[in-house]
DNA sequence: CTGGTTGTGGAATGGATCGTCCATAACGTA
DNA sequence: TACGTTATGGACGATCCATTCCACAACCAG
């Protein structure tokens, strides 16, 4: 019997993300992101709440398609392809760092950055994305551990550590001003160091082969 | 014959910096501030112009503590000691992100997120910042490779980024809410990945030894 | 076709915030 | 001691912005 809606939710909330991509949650206005999806804001009000809400669903949904992306790279597969998933997941982070001419970065650091401190939701959100990363980045560790492409003595939750703090600090100093072609250069230099097969080394200063990622 | 300033401008831009550093920029009012540095707002415009200009000059100081900082800790000593300064400088870094219990971050990365891409101004500020970084880890890399300490066949550079990237990821991973005690391992892991001299792997598992920080 | 219910969008509201203004205070000089 | 100059700080004005409100439109059951 009600009238029903006249937009597409998913694509309001899109819109919604790129305005709050572009310019963090105190810098957009609820009328740009009216204007930015057409919506009146009586719509926008009625349907998402605040602006606070309507942060949280975005940065939620952001959230959840960071982990989905890892999972989608790295989960499921053979033990011999381990490394290889690992080595794709790290690369197409630094390519997505070094890509982002607009400087924007990503909106989970942003939005951590800007709000983690005075909004527990948005602390706990990342905080949660941070481990469910942890987790992934550790099991796939371990894969390549008992394939032997990383050294079995190494322990794998330290470096799945590591390798997320690298991931991170990619998007960090791409976004502080390093050039494109050093971020991926960072991304070929972690994985060239991570400990190889007892007693082998990785070439620590080779390039990363071409076509790859 | 005028009539001198009451205030300290050092103690002024120090409460100003704790301001702007606990709220981020477009998170503090200019009320605020003339409340924590108790000036009243003729004052404040009168001595450093208006809003945007105070933060240049807070983010502007804060960028050059932190190169202090960095060439405090690693420029000149023996080569002998190139690693130690190294280590030394990175668990200093890992320390500060575990003991700051407010997740308030880093000045440098919060204002480079919420501005850099609106505003030129900080966004070179804080690109030189990691330049002149950079510079001066892969002079203290090169430093231990002439000792011994890192494989000389690694190209210092490259190395250097990693590193940088490591400690602003730390600082990333940190507000994004990982346990101290990791923050911590991420430093010593990070350490004991980079390549030891010569076919000679360190330990990559090792603890870092209590007491050296 | 009609009424009830919900969506829509723009105008209005109320509070907050930046920056200015000005009367006054404090200082050095003559 | 009197004067010119600059600092001070609180009140003020103009603007901005999140949110609410309301008149109207669209839909569907009966």
């Amino acid at each position: 019997m009600p009238r029903p809606r006249a937009f597409d939710e998913r694509q309001v909330l899109e819109r919604a993300r790129e305005q709050f991509w572009a310019t963090g949650y105190a810098g957009t206005r609820m009328d740009d992101i009216a204007r930015a999806t057409g919506l009146g804001k009586g719509s926008l009000y009625g349907a998402f709440g605040d602006k606070g809400k309507l942060f949280h669903r975005v940065f939620g949904d952001w959230c959840t398609a960071v982990v989905e992306v890892a999972e989608g790279r790295l989960t499921g597969g053979p033990d011999a392809e381990a490394w290889e998933r690992l080595a794709g997941y790290v690369h197409l982070m630094a390519e997505n760092t070094a890509s982002d001419t607009e400087r924007r970065g990503c909106l989970l650091a942003k939005g951590a950055a800007e709000l983690s401190q005075l909004d527990p939701t948005v602390a706990g959100r990342s905080a949660e994305t941070m481990t469910a990363l942890l987790t992934l980045l550790r099991t796939e560790i371990s894969a390549a551990q008992r394939h032997g492409d990383i050294d079995s003595a190494a322990d794998p939750e330290r470096l799945a550590a590591l390798l997320l703090t690298v991931v991170r600090g990619i998007e960090a100093v791409g976004k502080a001003g390093l050039a494109p072609e050093t971020v991926r250069d960072i991304a070929d230099t972690a994985l060239a160091v991570l400990p190889g097969p007892e007693g082998q080394k990785r070439r620590a200063t080779g390039r990363r082969p071409a076509g790859e990622s």
